[in-house]
RNA sequence: UGGGCUAUCGCCAAGGGGUAAGGCACAGGACUUUGACUCCUGCAUUCGCUGGUUCAAAUCCAGCUAGCCCAG
């Protein structure tokens, strides 16, 4: 009997490619996409897409007709809701930046949709990240990086846990985006050049702060004052939620110098500034950690760590500091660690596991 | 109202008779399935005001105005 896989279709090239690779391996499968933040009306519908655009559905199933898959539409929206865009205002409210893509892997794409996957008889979830999926000497399974350096999704990846992985099929890991695109276009899928997708799905003008102030509410924290290190105030800022660790645009502040972030102060509402040397460091806690490749942490250990997406890493020496802890010493000062953002650890290419920043 | 100094883009600031550097800020674009960073482009027909000298003035002269500093 064949084996049966859902693959999530957002309605881009990466999905649809790889619901289309899956098939030619043999697989029995079956197209879902998401219903997440979308606006149920239809007149919206043919805006920009990406990975969760307005277009998502209507795309999606086109692919799934040419493909000749069935395509079915799952209802994620509450929990989209709560654990990611919820989520996402809650941490700047509390001086943090999240990451949402992460936070929408971990819950909605993975628990939510591989639960309910398995419940109608998939075998495996797929999905179009440009990721692999591996299974080491020591038994365990891992992200492994994709053949493309250049898209390469593993960090976003790396809260999976053991019993998802082993259940996920990642067939777009093994090429690079334009033989992506060019798979599809050979297909004749329609999306073949549909533009890749950026910025953050749920906020479509990028405004986030405004999302922020139209979701708190009156939760959202009021103006306070740029201070440096050493208590100078510079000026007055417009409420936390308008900046993070390591920006410099939108600062009004004209020193003669850039100047940049360095830290957020949620409880006295203050933005600590200073100069381009100090918005680097040289180490940081994290928690909520996820063992992936390695089961545990005993002693030290040397990786490769990434402080954000699309970072190329920088090396450093992890070591367990509580139940859910790990220091993080990096020879080389990285540049803006920010608490929120995730830091994943990688050896040999693959992902041994990671943490949310929380301090620096 | 004695004396002195200074007035050039939102901020800082070159230029001292030959037709307005630069930095910061800001705006737009590129990059990007997070926030950022980074990169590219744009940004004073005009130099406090009014006259004068000169072929030519932000640059020299005079007056005025404003600010600052000494004195009183």
């Amino acid at each position: 009997m064949r084996e049966k896989v859902v693959v999530g279709m957002s309605g881009g090239v990466d999905s649809s490619v790889a619901a289309l690779l899956l098939k030619r391996q043999g697989y029995d499968v079956v197209g879902v996409t998401m219903q997440i933040w979308q606006e149920e009306s239809p007149s919206l519908a043919a805006e920009q897409g990406g990975c969760c655009g307005f277009s998502a559905v209507e795309d999606a199933r086109r692919v799934a007709q040419i493909l000749d898959i069935p395509h079915y539409v799952m209802n994620f929206r509450r929990e989209f809701r709560e654990k990611v865009m919820d989520y996402f205002v809650a941490e700047y409210l509390a001086g943090r930046t999240p990451n949402p893509c992460i936070a929408c892997n971990r819950y909605v794409k993975w628990e939510s949709m591989l639960q309910r996957s398995l419940e109608i008889g998939a075998d495996y979830i797929a999905t179009g990240h440009y990721a692999g999926i591996a299974r080491l000497a020591n038994g365990r399974y891992a992200i492994k990086n994709a053949a493309t350096a250049k898209k390469d999704q593993t960090y976003a990846l790396y809260s999976l846990t053991q019993e998802q992985l082993a259940h996920t099929l990642m067939p777009v890991g093994d090429y690079t985006k334009e033989e992506i695109r060019q798979i599809a276009e050979e297909a004749g899928l329609p999306v073949a050049h549909k533009p890749d997708s950026q910025e953050i799905c749920f906020i479509p003008d990028n405004d986030y702060a405004a999302f922020i102030d139209r979701e708190a509410g009156e939760r959202v924290p009021k103006p306070g004052c740029f201070v440096t290190k050493d208590g100078e105030v510079l000026g007055r800022h417009l409420g936390i939620t308008h900046y993070t660790v390591g920006q410099r645009k939108g600062l009004n502040l004209s020193m003669g110098h850039p100047v940049f972030v360095t830290q957020i102060r949620p409880d006295t509402d203050e933005v600590v500034i200073g100069g381009a040397e100090e918005v680097f460091g040289t180490s940081l806690v994290c928690n909520q950690i996820n063992y992936m490749g390695m089961e545990d942490l005993r002693g030290s250990r040397e990786v490769l760590a990434k402080i954000r997406y699309a970072h190329a890493g920088e090396k450093c020496v992890i070591e367990k500091t509580g139940e859910d802890q790990i220091h993080c010493m990096f020879q080389t000062p990285v540049r803006a660690i920010t608490p929120g953002q995730a830091v994943v650890f990688y050896e040999d290419g693959y992902v041994l596991g990671g943490g949310i920043i929380c301090s620096s």
